[in-house]
DNA sequence: CAACCAGAGTCTCTTCAAGGAACTCAATCT
DNA sequence: AGATTGAGTTCCTTGAAGAGACTCTGGTTG
C-alpha cells in the first residue's frame, strides 16, 4: 500500500508508521496482544484478506515486533509479541483511551480494561518519565536531536 | 486507501484507525502540531500529493480532529488541532518514544523533547490515571465493556 | 488598468495494493 | 484410503496513491 518509503524519514512517527502505517497492522498486533495467536484465528476475527494477512504477518515478523513460533511439529505456527512489539501495545491503549473518550458513543466503550496494580478499571495516561507530572501535546517543546537531518 | 469499513467494527482501535489509519494522517497532525498549519506547507514538508492531502485534509475536518481556519479574506486558511486532535497528540508522543528506543540506531533520534512543567528532557510513559502506576500491555485484564457486540 | 503572482485546491492518468475466492500442500484423524 | 485442518499461495478485479498539469480567486506591481 505504501508507495511513500517512511522508513528513510528522519522522523519518529515516520518510522513508527513504517512498521505498523496501515489499519491493519495494528488489530493484528491487538488480536495477537488479547490472545488470537494463530493465522486462522487473526483472519477469522478480522476478516482481513488471506492474502494481506500473510504479508503483514510476514512484515511484523521481520521487523521483529512479532515472533512466529511453532506450536506442533506439523507446519503450524503461533505468533507472538517480542518485547519490541509488547511496547506498540502502549500505543493502542492509548488509541483506545481517545477512541473511549470520543467516539464510543451512547453505547459505551466495548472493552475496559482493569489494571492489575490497584484492581480498578481505569485508562492509561501519559506522565513524563522524568517529573511523573502530565505530559500532553502542549506541555513540551521540540528541540533537534542528534539524529536530526543535516 | 481503505476498502473494509473499520469505523462500524465494536472495537476502539479500529474506530481510531477509521480517523487516522493510513500512514498520512498521523503525519499531518504532527506537521500542524509543530507548526506547519497551511496546505503548501504541509505539502511542501511531506512531499505528499496534493491529490491525497486534499482528501486527508478534509476527512480530518470531518471527523473534528482540525478545523479549518481562514486567516485572510482571500481564499487563504490554515488548520488547527481541535480539542480532539491535540488529545490524538498523545499518541504521537508514544509513536516517539517506541522509535527512539528501538529504531533510532547509531545516530540517535531526531528530535528531543523538553517538558516544561520539570525543564528536563524526558519523553512520555504510560500510568494508571486511577491509581498512577505503569500500565502496560502485560498489567491489564480486559473485560467486556457496555458497548460491546451483542 | 492590465499583467502577474501565490495559495489552495481540482483533474487526469498510470501504477500498485487491497479484497475476494479458489487452489495447494503437508500432516493427522477416521 | 479419504477427509480434515492449519497455513498459506495464486489469480483476478477494483480502487487508492502518486505525479503533474490545470483552475480559480483575490491581491500586488508596473
Amino acid at each position: 500500500m505504501q508507495r511513500t518509503n517512511f522508513g528513510e524519514m528522519a522522523c519518529s512517527i515516520a518510522r513508527t508508521l513504517d512498521v505498523i502505517g496501515e489499519p491493519w497492522s495494528p488489530l493484528i498486533l491487538r488480536d495477537v496482544w488479547v490472545g488470537f495467536t494463530r493465522f486462522e484465528q487473526i483472519q477469522a476475527d478480522l476478516g482481513i484478506s488471506r492474502k494481506v494477512l500473510t504479508e503483514r504477518l510476514n512484515h511484523l515478523v521481520d521487523r521483529g515486533v512479532l515472533e512466529r513460533r511453532p506450536y506442533d511439529r506439523r507446519p503450524r505456527h503461533e505468533y507472538v509479541l517480542t518485547d519490541k512489539g509488547s511496547e506498540l501495545v502502549d500505543m493502542l491503549m492509548v488509541m483506545v483511551g481517545w477512541a473511549d473518550k470520543w467516539l464510543a458513543g451512547k453505547a459505551g466503550p466495548p472493552v475496559l480494561y482493569r489494571h492489575h496494580a490497584c484492581g480498578e478499571i481505569s485508562h492509561a495516561e501519559l506522565r513524563c518519565a522524568h517529573c511523573g507530572e502530565p505530559m500532553h501535546a502542549d506541555d513540551v517543546e521540540l528541540i533537534p536531536g542528534p539524529g536530526a537531518a543535516a
